[in-house]
DNA sequence: CGTCTATTTGAATGTACTCAAAAGCGGTGG
DNA sequence: CCACCGCTTTTGAGTACATTCAAATAGACG
């Protein structure tokens, strides 16, 4: 049952009472995606947000030489939404993308608002959520600064193991913000020493 | 009044309440801070959130190299913790530093949670908080990676024109990810074009 | 006024990119 | 089961963006 996955999830910061876990689940919808197929597209608004199941995503963004650079990836037990296209119900420029065949439980805006509304604790879990996603943001940004990209590439490998073997290559690299010619030649180096 | 600074910003979310305000003011303390005195620094604890009510703040994080790289930056009106520390109250790993005399709220982890417990708005309000804060560095990130550093520099006038006069540009170019030498000569290519 | 810090400039260097081309790998259809 | 196709990975040569180091100049604060 792929809800339960998603109860499972939120129980872990907070437990909650069935009435509220019956609440909860009424506004998720279950929804498979093939591989390659997108979430959200860059010109439309984000209407929904994505609870991963199991499968894989990225979001990326285009810059004006048509080149990707993917921001984050999301697999199982992970959220993913254009947050600030959202909560602005603005068109959002960027993508979400499905890497493997994946399954997703989705929530649109106002199904949302109901459980901020009426379910305090679910609050209370999402502005945690958000929290240690901000966090992970803000070491990323110090650490482009801080680390040239083969240390970078180390520190993927080792704080995302469970995506190391799952993604190609190019996609580690729009990740690393280099360009796939180059970690080719970082993970050469890396078996020569 | 200091506090009335903050009020005010937290109105500018949700409306609140005279008994919650009492409640938020009472667990607030002012503090005077001088130039270059520091908040936070790296190996303590981050015991207080901050909340700015005039000067300037930066955060930073140091390299094994000894270079500082800032993160983010906070004036009037903006709050400041390295939330990652504050919320696990393991050590941080980075710095809070005045670049202007300065005046702060501050409020320790016990009255941010008593907060948090006694007044749900407070909860929505760090929320919002924090989300616009997320967006803001995933911007950042994106940029890093697919502009120069000029485009970036340029972005960063636009983007924060009340600090542009305010900041030695060796802090801008800590926060830009390149050193001083080299902003001064984009500063100089921008001149002469 | 002196000291400390910030800014500018230049030459040599390094890290990562571009472009091009070849080799590898996995899946699909005949 | 093999051949082919599309996509990923590798390799190499030349280049660009940004750094390093050093030194001169300018500004700001006490």
């Amino acid at each position: 049952m792929k809800v339960s996955a998603l109860i499972l999830h939120l129980e872990s910061f907070i437990p909650l009472k069935q009435e509220e876990k019956d609440r909860i689940e009424e506004q998720f919808v279950p929804q498979t995606v093939k591989r390659k197929h997108k979430l959200l597209t860059a010109g439309e608004v984000c209407k929904d947000y994505f609870f991963v199941v199991s499968g894989c995503f990225r979001m990326f963004g285009v810059d004006d030489k048509g080149f990707e650079h993917n921001i984050q990836f999301a697999s199982e037990k992970d959220w993913i939404a254009d947050i600030g296209s959202f909560y602005s119900q603005k068109t959002s420029q960027l993508n979400i993308e499905a890497l493997e065949p994946s399954e997703v439980l989705r929530i649109p805006q106002l199904g949302l608002y109901e459980l901020f509304n009426n379910i305090p604790k679910i609050n209370r879990i999402f502005k945690v959520m958000i929290e240690y996603k901000y966090i992970e943001l803000q070491n990323r940004v110090l650490q482009n600064f801080s680390s040239t990209a083969e240390q970078r590439y180390l520190a993927f490998l080792e704080q995302y193991p469970h995506l190391k073997n799952r993604l190609p290559n190019t996609q580690v690299a729009s990740y690393l913000g280099i360009t796939p010619e180059f970690l080719s030649k970082i993970r050469k180096d890396l078996r020569d020493s």
